[in-house]
This record gives C-alpha cells, structure tokens and sequence, in this order.
DNA sequence: TAGTATCGGTCAAAGGTCGA
DNA sequence: ATCGACCTTTGACCGATACT
C-alpha cells in the first residue's frame, strides 16, 4: 500500500502556477486561537472553498477549501481513480452539487490550485485496533515474566541492609543451590512451550545449564551488593574473607557479571528474557528436538531485542554476558567436583544430578533420576505417583514446592 | 510560502540506501570542532539523519537526525506511546516512508542512539562531553575487514576438493594452531586501537582468548565442508577416524560452530566483526585497563549490528555463537593440556605460551615472553631486538610472518 | 559578546476515523 | 463504497539555555 499513487496524473492539468490570493485569508485565520468561534463570524466575508464555496476549513494541498474536497481530492489522488463526466464536463460545483460529478468537481480542485504532489503516502494507523500485530512466535514477554515472579528475588520481602544478614557456611550455600534448582524447575514449568517437549529433551535442558541459572539468579541479586554474593536463603557470601575457592568464584560473578548488569541497570523483561535464552540452549548434548530449542531460543532473543526499546548497543551488551556467565559456571562447577571428589562436601542427590551431572540411581531397579521423576509427577505427563515418594529425597524439598506452587499443587490432587 | 510544502517532493531525492555511510559522515562531523564551516559544506550529502537519512538538523536526544524525527521521538516518548507493526516489524524507514509504520521508525530511533533519558529534562547538563553522548569510536568495518584479509582463508587458492587433502597428524595439527596463532598477532597488530594498548594488555588479549580464535578459523575455513575439518595448512581432521579427543572437538566445532554458521551464511563483514567481538574480552583476568577494552567491544558489536543490516534475529544469532565457540575453545585446551601431561605431543614453547598460559623462560635471565618479544619487535614499542633472534623460536616462523606481511617488514627495517 | 549545539514549544497542514 | 465533520500527527520554524 505504499506510495505508488501519486505520481500518475488522472486528469489533464492545465495550469501551472495558481494564484496568490490565499496568502491573507490563511494568515488571517492563524493568528486566532480561539477559531471555532472567530470562525464562524469570520466565515461570510472570509474563507470559502475555492472548488464548492463551502465553507473552507484552511488551506489544503495548496488552495483554500472544506474539508469535503479535501477528503475527496486525497481519495481521489490515492486511490488513482479515474472519473468521467456524464455531460459536457462543465457540471456546476457547489455546496449542493459537489458530489454530483466527480470528474467536474476533481477538475475543479486542480483549477483552484490543489497539487497533487502535496498528496503523501498512507501513513501507519492511528487507531491500534487496526493495527494487528503478530506475535511472531508463541513464547511471550508476558509469560516470561510471570514465570520470573515464580521465583522470588527478595529484594524487597527481605531486609535490604546487607550488615544483619549472616555468612553462608557450606552446608547453606548447598541449601540455596537445591532450593534455587527446584525453583527453576518451577520456573521451566510455567513455560508451555517447554511443557510440551519430549521428556528427555526436558531433563537435559534444566540438567545442562542449571549451573548457570544459579549463578544468574546470585548475580542479580547481588545487584544492591558491593561486597557479598546474596544467596536465594537470604544468607550471603563475602567478597573476601570465604574460603579461597568459593571467594573466587563469587568475587567473579561480581566483576564478570553483578557489575556489568549493574551498569546496564538491566529490568525486569530483560533479564526474563536473558534466562529464556539461557535455557533453551539448542547445543545441549544428546537434544531429540535441538532444531525446536533453536527456535524457542530465537524467540527469546527477538524478546529481549525488543525489551532492550532498541538502544544502541544494550542487546549486544546483554547477550555478552552470557560468555561469562557460561566461563563462571563452569569453575562454580568445578569447584564443586573438587569439593566431592576430596570428600570436603556432601551434596545430595539433586545437586549431584543437575550440577555435576551424575546418575543417581537411589533406589533398585528404579532408573528414573530424581529430576525425571520429579517433572513426571507434576508435568504434563499424566501420573501416578503421589508427593510421599518424594520423600525419599532431602528435607526441606516439598515445603520449597508447596511454597512455590501451592495452588498449582491442590488443584492437582 | 508555507512550510509544508517546502520539504514536499520538489527535490525529490533519489538517493536509495545509503546504509552504512551516515556512520562515517557523522563521525566526521563529530570530529571536526569548526563543524560550522564545515557543515556548511557537507550540508548537501553531508549529515544525514540516522533514522530516515533525511538531511539532519544536527544531533538530536543522542543521534544525528532530521526535525521530523527529532519530533517523532520526542512525541513518542512523552506520550509513552506503545506502537505495532503491521507487518513483520522490518519496515524500510526513510524519507518517503518513514511515516508508514510508527513501530520501526521508533525502534530505528533508539537503533540510531537516541535516548528516552534525553527527552525529559537534559536541559540542566553541566559538562557538555556527557551529553555528547558516545564518539561512537575509532574502530571501522573496514580496519577489521583489511586486518581480516591479511589472514588468507584458503577458499579459492587451495583446492575446493576435499578427497584430495591428506589427513593431519598431530604435527601437522600443531604447525597449522601454530601459524595461526602467528597470523593473530599480524591481525591484531592491522588494528591502530589494538596498537595503542598497553604491553601487557595486548599480551594478555592475544593470549586468553586464543584458542577461540584458533576455532573460529577452523570453523570458517570448513563452511564448505560437511565431514571434516579444515587446517590452514591445507590439512584436514576428519569427523570420524580420527584420533577420539581430537574428533570429539571437530566434530563440535561441525555441530555447534560450523552449521550454525553456514546457516546464517555468514558475510565477511560480519566475520571480521565476530572475531574483534572475541578478541577485545574485557573480562580478561589482570588486565590492565578494561574499560577501553570493553568500549572497543561495544565499538565492534555494533558494527556487527549494522553489518547485519537489520535482519530480525541475525544479530542476536550470531552473538549466540559465542559461548558454543567458548566452549568447544575450553575442550580443544583441555584435550591439548591431558596429552602434554601424558607426553603424547611436543607443543613448542609458543603454543604453550598462548593455549595454556604457560610462561616459558627459556633464557636466563630473559623474563619477557615469546609473545612479549614478538610484540616488541613489529609492534609500536621501539625496540632494537633483531628478526634473527627470533631463530630461537621453531622453524618456519619467518616464513609465515614474512608471508603474511612481507610489505610491513621491509619498510620497516 | 557572539556563536554553536540541542533542548523545548508552536501550529498549519498533512494525516486518519467512522457514522451517515 | 464514498462522503465529510471531526480528531490526531507531523515537522518546519523559532525561542531558550548552557557552554565555548
């Protein structure tokens, strides 16, 4: 629908420069404000259409009119029409008989002065009603976010003054991670683009980058923070002073990623998006549907684009922290292995699991891990098997979940 | 007389896309402080506004640009008006059409650098540098694009055809790393920014991110190829039958590296803007001065920006490369670290030096580095250090370097 | 003080809307 | 489907302010 139109002459214009007469009509009518009613006492020795003898409303593409011919000689130049005189083209144009001959009355416009190079092309919708915008794909901001407040960031529940929150030992940073596990378990649930992947695919995609999910969440809430790492259980981890291998990994996550996102002062639609992408990572190992994940992860980005409102450079910016992020988790990770593997820590089945990617076959004959058994019994995939079972596993795990999800869970049962 | 007409058709310009010029003109105009005379003459292909390529009324809210979208923007913000695409979100925002979709002009406006920030009260601005906004930056398309090129690439000289390649072995894996670590520094010494850094920085640069480079090459040379992997020796690693480490990461660089890439079918322009984008990691550990290294990122990944020319998606996918390349990266050192520590290979001192970051002191009394010498030699740094000392260093160095940049040296010497 | 840059506002004349 | 009374948006122009 663009700008074709004007160019083609519908009718024969035989006149070039038209008149200067306008010129103090239209100065006249500017210089008052108030003109509906300077207007209308103004209006019998003032301002006439030059086509109709209406009364003209200003001037428009060039000669002094209503706003009758004006509508009349736009739609006329835009929709490139081409009229013809029933009679002997010389019809009479009034106020009466404009819309009797529209070849004449068109005539008329150009002999008064109206350009149609003055016409300009459609312009976009005033009215968004019209305006249909398309999703473009099915996973939305909204969703997201909503996702997002499954998990709580404690910004403001929590006291905000960093001096009466108490050092983390090792056994409360493990609690956070498996409380933060099983948030993004929660979280991932709330997406139902994810729902409706093959089960498989669902296990990898929260086993291989929850490590880094955990260190996005400790980063963003450290936002307020200078000296400590917050984590999910309100307990925190200084900068210095923590043991040298978990001080190095969190005085990383402060240089390589709390301070960036602090300059960028990321919000709330950003940094959804930023976990989606995160997430759906299409070069998980051993993907069923990676082309899928691909696809969802495309999605996220064009969201984040969007959430960025296009500001030289934020996307970019944003996206760039995913290196690091990634490089963070690993050595969080690493860490953790070396931790196990000199006996210095018991981690407990889940974390084992997701971070460290190990089987943990607990039970006999049993070959579900914890993480399958767990998106079995409240996923999509209808199921048997009641929240006792569950039992098995550590403490603390079922109040997590009621507390997440509570309503989700009674309209279940 | 009346203003509308004025910028109505009369001189209806022709120009199409300029694209990519405006940047250059501006940065031009940024720079000249006698912009008066200067603008003076410019005026007429001079300024242009950023968002519609109009003539610019000078710098407005953070961009260079028109009245029209000085106003647009102004407008669009006060109001916190929320815009749809009717179409695809990809409208061509110029001069004739820049009306046609309210969505793309105003995405195109923060595209361009305008900040919502400057609408409201920046009237009140102390020093006149902040509100100038950025330079934008010294680094070009066209600096990386020539620096790029004196890395040859090997599609057409070289045989197309695989079948006629021999297969590599370790030491030839080795010559190849080698030689391209080699072409790095001629690549990085191509680029003035680069150049002006501190010793250690540029060190540091060349050294902690060096493994990615050595994959991204690879990954570009073998776009052609579906079943191996391409040295710059002219070698190839096949996916399957080769050593397991050694396939293992080839065939990662196939999967998550190469058909990516081949899929976005990347541009030129866009390569030699991916590897600036790796190559200046603020995140680098000691360095020296990471801001510059982060504002010359900034710099290159808007250049990649613009470099896609908009296509929905493409920008972000090609960012999203980035941390599969880190990846594959950390694997190929961790494969080349466990067959050092089990004497399966000889690695020279300058792969060791720059893949696994050891320092090798070869000389007594001799504390700078392979890489510290070599900068030294043909970087800025004046230096009397001889070429023939560098025969210390493993056979075939000259050759490559006098290869790559023989012009340079002898005018050097 | 004159000059430059970039904010803000104004309003004629473009545009679009939608019941008749 | 067109008309036209009525409303919204655009952008050329100009004034104000802060520095040089």
């Amino acid at each position: 629908m663009c700008g074709v139109y004007s160019y083609l002459a519908p009718l024969s214009q035989t006149f070039a420069e038209p008149v200067i007469a306008p010129l103090e009509t239209v100065h006249f009518v500017h210089s008052s404000l108030e003109s509906s009613i300077f207007k209308f006492f103004t209006d019998g020795g003032g301002s006439r259409c030059f086509i109709c003898a209406d009364r003209a409303t200003g001037k428009h593409y060039g000669a002094s009119s209503c706003d009758g011919c004006k509508g009349f000689f736009r739609r006329s130049i835009r929709s490139n029409q081409k009229y013809n005189c029933r009679f002997n083209r010389q019809c009479i144009v009034d106020k009466d008989k404009r819309n009797q001959c529209r070849y004449c009355r068109l005539r008329k416009c150009f002999k008064a002065g109206m350009r149609k190079e003055a016409v300009q092309n459609e312009r976009d919708y005033i009215n968004p009603h019209r305006a249909k915008g398309q999703p473009v794909g099915t996973l939305s901001v909204d969703v997201l976010l909503q996702a997002e407040s499954s998990r709580p960031v404690l910004f403001s529940p929590q006291s905000p003054d960093v001096s009466t929150k108490k050092t983390a030992c090792v056994g409360d940073v493990f609690e956070s991670m498996k409380q933060q596990l099983l948030l993004l378990v929660e979280w991932a649930k709330h997406i139902p683009e994810f729902c409706g992947l093959h089960i498989d695919d669902r296990v990898n995609l929260l086993r291989t980058h929850s490590a880094e999910h955990l260190i996005l969440g400790a980063a963003r809430r450290s936002l307020p923070y200078n000296d400590v790492i917050l984590l999910g259980n309100d307990f925190v981890i200084p900068l210095r002073g923590a043991g040298l291998e978990v001080s190095r990994v969190a005085l990383r996550i402060q240089e390589e990623l709390v301070k960036p996102l602090r300059e960028l002062d990321i919000t709330d639609k950003e940094f959804a998006c930023l976990r989606a992408i995160v997430f759906f990572a299409p070069d998980c190992p051993g993907l069923e549907n990676p082309q899928v994940i691909r696809y969802l992860r495309l999605q996220a980005h064009v969201l984040l684009e969007e959430a960025t409102c296009e500001q030289r450079g934020r996307f970019g910016e944003l996206l760039l922290i995913l290196p690091p992020l990634q490089s963070v988790a690993w050595q969080m990770v690493e860490t953790l292995h070396l931790a196990q593997l000199l006996g210095e820590a018991r981690m407990d089945s889940l974390l084992l699991e997701m971070l460290l990617g190990e089987e943990t076959a607990t039970e006999e004959g049993q070959s579900l891990t914890f993480l399958q058994r767990f998106l079995h019994l409240t996923g999509s995939d209808l199921n048997c098997e009641r929240r006792n079972d569950l039992r098995s596993s550590p403490a603390n795990f079922t109040s997590v979940i009621s507390h997440s999800s509570a309503s989700k869970y009674q309209s279940n049962q």
